[in-house]
DNA sequence: CTATTTTAATTTGCTAATCAAATTAAATAA
DNA sequence: TTATTTAATTTGATTAGCAAATTAAAATAG
């Protein structure tokens, strides 16, 4: 018996090109629609129309940019219009549940965090975190659950975003739940999940680094080494929906052991508690304090030039350059985005490891991929969870308006 | 300045869709294309009406299978009508090149190769090499070269199959040679060409494993380890056209130099020069004798429990099971094929190896991907390129028919 | 200061793709 | 034979999208 399921899905209308055309360039006129889409001018002066009418888009003036045509009848600029649809994002931790409050043009409206004091929870408490961060935020910025249009959710681990299930989390105790469900029921609006470095791929495609490239990939290091692959200009979630394992690339045949059980992860030579457990063999200074003490300590050792200290900092670099050519390697794009929040990863991201990168690259002609590195703020998870709670809301909105 | 260019080409139409739906279901009633493409039985009976009309398909007496229905109208099915068209596919090696003409649904017509002295030669002598095997196994056939509409051709090395574009091949001198043009204009038919290992990803989506299969990758090995993968029931070739390099993929820092230049590649532990010359320290049976006779006797030394040999090929299994989980921690597909042509890499494909690569993943909850070896017979490459051959062909005719 | 040129956007029919609903076709079961 | 069931087709209507002509709004030439 053979499964078949419709593949129809995939044709897109006039209605979604034109909207997603303008969502990518933001402010642009009509006869770049026209351009980008290859729909003709009848057509996007329709579609546009439309759009506008229903209060999804708006039109500004024209930014003359440099290259502004000197003739002729000026372009008028199209928008999304921010007023339109308030959406929510969260990123959930182990320390605490953040949200942020975004209009439909990803504008920031407010944000709010909630610590939690148990750094892993149960589903149903993990719910419950999720609830009360949401409207103590809510109450926070004035607002009813009702204005909201939906809440895009990140989640650390291994989660199938577009079935809503999270299979394992390091922060939940709770396996394989139906999480999306669970939210819903309790919120009643429509909520969109997925492991947390897919959406700051998605952040970085809607407002960062990505909005010019159809195929990159984004590597995250935060507590383990996340990454998220956007190919043809759509997140790529392999087939169970879950993320790559970037962190658990095995970068050697039965080396360090890593915290998920297996030997020669890249994560185990390049994370946090890896550093840390090299140095306190090698370091007397750094018993008894906090793990965050403790890397500050080794990295600026490395830099005054410790020996031990440099060695232990450089060979991480160096099995980040391994793992991320293997990447390159395999997928070939044409932008490599290194997002970080904290500043103390400099170390991962300095020239040396870059050049040591492209020296292992494959490649007789063909060029080697840019790359990037993108200093966002603490907001940086959150507003990956909004970028995909607009997406999810947009793909809602053109449904119903037919 | 912004580059725009038009996404609409990826619109599907109706009649894309139905031909690609009988396409991967060969024989299939109407009804399965309304289920398959999501279009109505009105614009399905119009839509292959159009192609029968125009040859490209026909109505064969339904297959009555297990899970038939009992009454009602009987079904008819459709395939592709393999008179439509004649293609032909064509392999490059250092050896010869070999010819498959094959018909428009796949059926092979008659087969030949030419085998050539020289392993390496110029871009002009490869058109020469390429032109006489193509006419010497027409006139073989009794057939001319207008008979033909059009010839895929897969060409190992560094490729950028949609420009026709070869940066760099190990049988060719020149570099960088627009290779695609210089054949058409030779030989006035529609060329098509591609590295060879995407080729065999698109053989075994069109008659092999991979047919119902969305997202899968073909790992092939012979002189070196080739793979192509299969994203969403497309090729993907990265950013600039070029296939993935699985066999520089590093499995360790620092670690065995590979003919590429470079340190550590899964190539430089897995294949065949790797191996002698590690033998080649270890047993001195193998000296003076040819590299295909060293490695009969070293993998039968292997197999006979010759420690040193059996350390040697045991290595070379847990390196390829490494370089192979690395692709499943970044992708996740649900199928991974394991073509081969030549039985001598058994070593490389038994349950073993195949039982380490799945520890080595990175899975809570998610399924592991199916592994399957996939023996084929000495043209596997060249339906390879046939496929893709019947692929363009498809492709203009559809655009011909309007 | 008016006429001309230039580019953007819109309007006006028209065409082709696609659908829903009704109808016909071809089999089995009662 | 007649009713039932499923597949495929026909019919008539709707809609998305286009080409070509037109209008709009600016800069520039004379």
């Amino acid at each position: 018996m053979k499964k078949i399921k419709p593949i129809n899905d995939a044709r897109k209308t006039g209605t979604d090109l034109v909207f997603s055309a303008i969502r990518q360039n933001s402010p642009t006129p009509r006869i770049d629609i026209v351009k980008q889409t290859g729909l003709s001018p009848a057509t996007v002066t329709s579609i546009t129309a439309d759009l506008i009418l229903n209060g999804l888009i708006e039109e500004v003036p024209a930014v003359k940019s440099t290259n502004y045509q000197k003739r002729g009848r000026p372009r008028v600029d199209l928008k999304i219009r921010g007023d339109a649809h308030l959406v929510v994002g969260m990123q959930l931790t182990d320390k605490m549940a953040t949200v942020v409050i975004v209009d439909f043009d990803g504008k920031q409206i407010s944000d709010y965090s909630l610590p939690s004091a148990k750094p892993v929870r149960s589903a149903l408490e993990t719910v419950d975190l999720l609830e009360k961060a949401l409207r103590k935020s809510l109450e926070n910025a004035n607002l009813k659950i009702a204005d909201i249009s939906g809440v895009g959710i990140g989640i650390p681990g291994i989660v199938d975003g577009p079935a809503g299930y999270v299979y394992w989390s390091p922060t939940i105790s709770d396996r394989e739940i139906f999480l999306q469900d669970m939210l819903v029921d309790r919120l009643d609006i429509p909520v969109f999940l997925d492991n947390d470095a897919n959406l700051v791929a998605i952040a970085e495609q809607r407002f960062g680094l990505g909005r010019e490239a159809r195929n990159f990939i984004v590597v995250s290091v935060e507590e383990g080494v996340g990454m998220g692959i956007v190919i043809d200009g759509k997140l790529y979630r392999g087939s169970h929906g879950c993320g790559a394992e970037l962190g658990h690339t095995k970068v050697h045949l039965d080396g360090a052991l890593c915290r998920c059980g297996q030997r020669g992860c890249l994560e185990a030579y390049v994370g946090d508690y890896a550093l840390l457990r090299e140095a306190g063999t090698a370091l007397e200074a750094l018993s008894g304090k906090s793990a965050e003490l403790q890397m500050d300590i080794l990295l600026n050792e490395a830099k005054k030039g410790n020996q031990m200290a440099a060695s232990i900092v450089e060979r991480a670099g160096r099995m980040f350059a391994m793992g991320l050519a293997n990447v390159v390697n395999i997928f070939a794009p044409e932008l490599i985005i290194l997002a970080g929040r904290r500043m103390q990863y400099d170390y991962l991201y300095h020239d040396g490891m870059i050049a040591e990168m492209k020296k292992s690259i494959m490649q007789v002609g063909a060029p080697s991929p840019e790359v990037r590195v993108h200093k966002w703020g603490d907001l940086m998870w959150t507003m990956g969870a909004a970028a995909f709670a607009i997406d999810g809301v947009s793909e809602i909105a053109l449904k119903d308006l037919n």
